[in-house]
DNA sequence: AATCAAAATGTGATGTTGTAACGTGTGTCG
DNA sequence: CGACACACGTTACAACATCACATTTTGATT
């Protein structure tokens, strides 16, 4: 369960929000990033830059190159917009970029769809945790690699 | 804390926990293993494949592809005889190959020094968590990025 | 509108991580 | 001996990631 309200966002209306946080953290809303943005919310599954690249490549009809891929996808990181999902070498993007999470992601090993939690009980635990070791946490990397429902 | 008693081992002690190990779980221990595993043992932080290979080309004073660490890694995470530190794309030797664990990794973003705790409440709630969404979990990757003691 | 500086993107090269395919040596067992 | 299983060697390649530097776009200022 959630433990507050949550605005998820999809589509166009995702591509605002995500607009929106971007501009607001200092930063701008261009073309091939809003491009990029679409493509990585259109992936039903974490998506690597390669693939990303391939995509927008098709879809602008030029090569776009990984290298600005990557760019991007760490400024959509700083900023909220997309997460890298470590144990995929592979990104989505954030639903709610409007509010903070360490999400906890559910990785399917058969299909490779990802779902996410959010349950702050278990990350505030997970930081303590460390930060009972003498360890300062700044990012949980909580992820469950299993099969998905449609995969049991 | 930990919820039970550890064997935490250490040099030759701990390839000998090792090598039993692998020899129960129906493998050979062989020199090559031997000496990848205590090679792996060896480093204080989690040890890419790359870097296993030279350091074992090194000590063996010949060339060891890393083709061959990779199968023999793999061969060791299966038998829980090391673990693959996912954020880092790396790996370490497990002190306590003689007992099971979902594995929570502390890793300094500045000198690189991992750690780790066994807390079995934080996982198997971690675990409950994505059951709870419908996911059957294998393999909870924890990991907390952040500053070790030494680097705050 | 013209200019300029900063920011964003393009481009090619290169570094790092991970697999695939197939060959060679060695021990076991008939 | 011959057949087989297993570990390991070797080469090639695929996938992921970054660096350095050129070019274009943008926004601010005049």
């Amino acid at each position: 369960m959630h433990a507050h309200d949550h605005h998820e966002h999809s589509g166009e209306a995702l591509s605002r929000v995500a607009e929106a946080t971007l501009v607001r953290s200092g930063e701008q809303w261009t073309a091939m990033r809003a491009r990029i943005f679409s493509v990585l919310a259109g992936f039903e599954k974490p998506a690597s830059a390669y693939d990303i690249a391939d995509a927008v490549s098709q879809a602008e009809g030029r090569r776009v190159a990984p290298n600005s891929v990557y760019r991007i996808l760490d400024l959509f990181v700083n900023a909220n917009l997309a997460r890298r999902v470590e144990s995929a070498n592979a990104y989505v993007a954030n639903a709610h970029p409007d509010c903070l999470h360490d999400c906890i992601f559910l990785v399917c090993d058969s299909c490779g769809q990802t779902t996410h939690i959010d349950d702050d009980s278990i990350t505030r635990t997970v930081r303590s945790a460390a930060s009972g070791a003498g360890f300062a946490p700044t990012r949980p990397v909580i992820e469950v690699r299993g099969k998905c429902a449609d995969c049991r």
